[in-house]
DNA sequence: ACCTGAACACCGTTCAAGT
DNA sequence: ACCTGAACACCGTTCAAGT
């Protein structure tokens, strides 16, 4: 039973989640599915479209996302997109990374900025997105921060990161929103 | 004459100027002060210190900036500072990816942080750096794929694609500067 | 179509030893 | 204090060859 492309990201995935991006290499997915390194190069050109691969599936399910609330506005549907894109970065080990990374190669072509300049207009989608980017980003670095910390014992200062950085990650989301209600691009 | 800590972060960024981030291995630097890979870590203890230090070495001179004009609020303040750190990042090749890296380790420790936070408020300074991170990571990706494009010989769609970032990284800090007028943060 | 086996040109880091 | 030389355990990628 050879293996399919489908099968090389999953295990690609596997590899990311169990390991991290920084173990995450092609000769250790090769050897999640029991192949030769060289096998890879079959279903893929280079690792770099391997990533690719991967941040698409991290972000697949993002949209449609929950059913748009009619008496809501396009702020408050835009919320939720983005909620639900950081809630899919973050539930894989140094998904952010690798979301943020493949998308930036091609920023504007995604379905989900398309989806919020929709709602919010070009200007308002970049904005909204490279947020939500550099936050889940850094809040998974301060994670990895901590289970370090953890490990070696370190005190911890903060009994609760998880819950403040997810309150910061909405007031921030609040600020840039209400900027877009208040025409902040001049318009 | 042996070399210095300074000697070596700027040998290090010479060679990220001119390699970029994926090719500033750790031998290289060394080749570049013609010494052995070994020597280095008498200086720093891992690459990644090293990449710390570099950025260090990047956003040093944004701050204090330009005088503050006394009859400007917060915002235009903040703005400015927003905009030379912009310009730091993109003054040095893959000098965004670097200080983005760098800077997540510790968000909340910079002095440009805490200039910001004095100016807006802690919830918008962190929304302004890493849309500011983000927003210059991208612009330099951007820029690497134009001149990858150049490269081959493909066609270039956008004849200013420069300006036209520039102007949009304006406009996504004006919205974030008025939704913190408005008071965004629900405050 | 999918994979093996072997090779090429690299990495970061450690460590004993030199001066 | 600063560096050399040699080694260890890795990388991504290519390519001829097998089935």
């Amino acid at each position: 039973m050879r293996n399919t492309l489908a099968d090389v990201v999953a295990a690609a995935l596997r590899v990311l989640d169990a390991q991290g991006l920084e173990n995450c290499s092609m000769r250790r997915v090769a050897a999640e599915l029991q192949v030769q390194p060289s096998a890879l190069y079959h279903h893929v050109p280079d690792k770099q479209s391997l990533l690719a691969l991967m941040a698409d599936e991290i972000v697949a399910g993002v949209l449609p996302g929950p059913a748009p609330g009619a008496e809501r506005g396009g702020g408050g549907r835009a919320r939720d997109i983005c909620l639900a894109l950081r809630a899919a970065m973050l539930g894989i080990r140094d998904g952010a990374d690798v979301v943020a990374t493949a998308a930036a190669f091609r920023l504007g072509a995604s379905a989900v900025e398309q989806a919020l300049a929709a709602l919010v207009g070009a200007d308002g989608a970049r904005t909204l997105l490279l947020y939500t980017f550099g936050h889940a980003q850094s809040t998974q670095t301060h994670r990895q921060a901590a289970a370090f910390g953890a490990l070696v014992g370190a005190a911890t200062a903060d009994p609760a990161p998880g819950s403040e950085l997810e309150a910061s990650f909405g007031r921030g989301l609040d600020i840039i929103l209400a900027g877009l209600r208040a025409g902040g691009s001049g318009a």
